[in-house]
DNA sequence: GATGAATGAGGCTTCATTCAT
DNA sequence: CATGAATGAAGCCTCATTCAT
């Protein structure tokens, strides 16, 4: 596609040959993400790659063994990222939690990445094997991160005691909201919604409650 | 197929016509859920409901039609309620709060209509027309009543001064986070997940704010 | 076909139903015995039929569902004939070998179902399992038929004592490669060779032996 | 890939290059045989050969060029052979058919060659040409040459007066039909099925006839 | 010569839609 | 109104053939 794709034409098999799956999984990403599964015929995947429809069978065995890859290969990485950068922090834990959701985001939310939750949500009726993959791999894996963070900030007295499993989902909630977000409803609004300025909002949320600290408790 | 079987043959069948749109509005709905727009076939369709295949194009013109009928017919009522209920209720915020929580719930998500938005997310890309007026009338019109709801809080002094757009997202999110998680993930969980729990749960996380009132405030 | 299946248009879709099958066996027994399995396209064979291709899959799942019905269903028919036949035979042996064979070519030689043979030893590589079903319910049936016959003819004292087995291998092969040369090799011929005689001649020189009585019996 | 696997390069390559359309011709006959022409995929015949499949186009222009190499190269080296020895022969009749069934079948039946016959007569429709010369050079100089045998046993007073052209026929069909069996159904078979017995069982029966001489001749 | 990546025509199969009954 | 047999467009997949390396 680049120009420089075509720079060597002497290398050009051999370089293909590599980059080739790569592409096809790129190419198969955006329009699954874009039309679903079955709506996405192998045809347009294949020349939206650049090759004939043919070629994509070199790679992937059918469209199953190619929607599974698609899915498989894209997000552990990320996951995989999370968990080391976690591991390794030192700062407090409104600032890791800042770190985490600001580094899943880049990696993957603002990345075509962020279709895949999409794609899973929508198959997982017809691609079992892959949602409950996705739900081990993926969510389980994420929220243990999660819950991780938070229960070090509880340790650390920087967090009151709480139900550490639900409030895990509840701060990984958003970022997946937002994923499916961009993918579903992004297009029809009118100022394309900042991100930045969600997220913000969300953790100063979480952090501080709704609850005005200065009113007489009423509300549970 | 047996006399007795076709006992009153008209008093049946002019009962069963009145009621064969909502018939197979409810079986397609099951099958979009399950499997999706492309992998539902008619026939499955309208074999659940009973009929035939050709029966169904007497009631809907075409696949697409029948669609969007399903996402249109399903949502519009909860939302009407929701707002009736904001206008007339009379109690606190956290109150109100959950009361509307509670009633979106058992009006929408317990029931299969809680796989629309599944549907919706799935389909933007197909069905741009049905996407936008789901985004117009449910979404926006939801956000508005919990924006609504917000501000009232804030007026009465039973919330701090707040983002209302982004706190009305953020209280929308595990609602609808929880509606697609029944579809797609739940059959994996060993535990059903106690929707109850998580519901309150998450109200008072955001209530009362991760935290600790007695930590020197260190997170942001 | 025929006139009088348009005779009635009313009846036509009725009376359809029931023949489609074995128009369709009819039609794909020609193409599968003129070209072969595979080569035989199934779009070839419902407008030999006078379908259309999606009408074939109303009543055969797959192409190789159709094969199989089209060899199971065309031959075990002459073979339970040719076995009540046998039973019910009165006279000698060799009027009863005649006609035996006599009926199985007129049953099956004569007609297409003669091409079943040829596609069965075709075939049996790529569908082992109908290879096995016809040498049990034909094969083996068919000879049992004729050592059941040479048998006889021994107890009765027409036959000398003999390898039955042998025999009946002997005297079936002929109608076999009587088969497989009208589907494979008679277009080539000049004249037609005459079934008749060369049944006749072949039954004569297995009573008679090739041995000419009045030499000094030289052959081992 | 190790070094001392290319040790001689040069020396190997040559001996190969050389040897190459045999191997290519022996690989595409077993598979053939076992499958047929249309399932044959021309990438497992060059992978069974060794090579890769671009090579096989170096050697043959297309499928059906292979084939025909395979059909035409097979049988006729072995119908000269039998026509050699019929010119040179001096024994009794007797001898010379045993002598003749025994060297066809040593010199093809037990070989792979005995699979061609099958091809013929599955693919003689989609290769006309290739069974009208089958049919000049094979079959029909192998009518010839029985009839030859025969013709010289009635002379010499060996054989009684028959009908030479059948009787031919009658000679060749248990050799043909053994070649068919041993590639269609003789797996299915618990014993082997002894050729030898088979033949000399069949060359008794014709030769003695079925008759029983101590009789009273009731049969025909 | 040899390779194997790439092509694309072609066939099987599905299923939304129609329409005679 | 209801049926379900029939249609045929469309998509997945295979594999003979080509050709740059």
């Amino acid at each position: 596609m680049t120009p420089s794709t075509r720079a060597k034409p002497r290398a050009r098999r051999a370089r293909r040959k590599e980059s080739r799956p790569s592409e096809l999984l790129q190419a198969a990403l955006e329009l699954f993400v874009e039309r679903g599964f079955a709506a996405t015929r192998l045809e347009d995947v294949a020349s939206r790659a650049g090759v004939s429809k043919g070629t994509l069978y070199l790679y992937f065995r059918s469209k199953d063994e190619l929607f599974k890859s698609v899915v498989r290969g894209g997000i552990l990485p990320a996951i995989a990222k999370a968990e080391t950068l976690v591991g390794q922090f030192a700062g407090t834990t409104s600032e890791l939690l800042r770190a985490v959701v600001t580094s899943i985001w880049s990696s993957v939310g603002g990345t075509l990445l962020s279709g895949i939750p999409k794609l899973i949500i929508s198959e997982s009726g017809n691609f079992p094997d892959l949602a409950q993959f996705y739900y081990r791999e993926v969510i389980q894996r994420g929220l243990a991160v999660m819950a991780g963070i938070l229960t070090r900030g509880v340790q650390r007295g920087e967090l009151r005691t709480l139900d550490v499993e639900s409030a895990a989902r509840a701060m990984m909630g958003p970022i997946l909201l937002m994923m499916l977000w961009r993918h579903s409803f992004q297009r029809f609004e009118s100022e394309p919604l900042a991100v930045e300025r969600y997220f913000d909002s969300y953790l100063t949320l979480v952090l501080d409650g709704l609850r005005d600290p200065n009113s007489d408790g009423v509300a549970r």
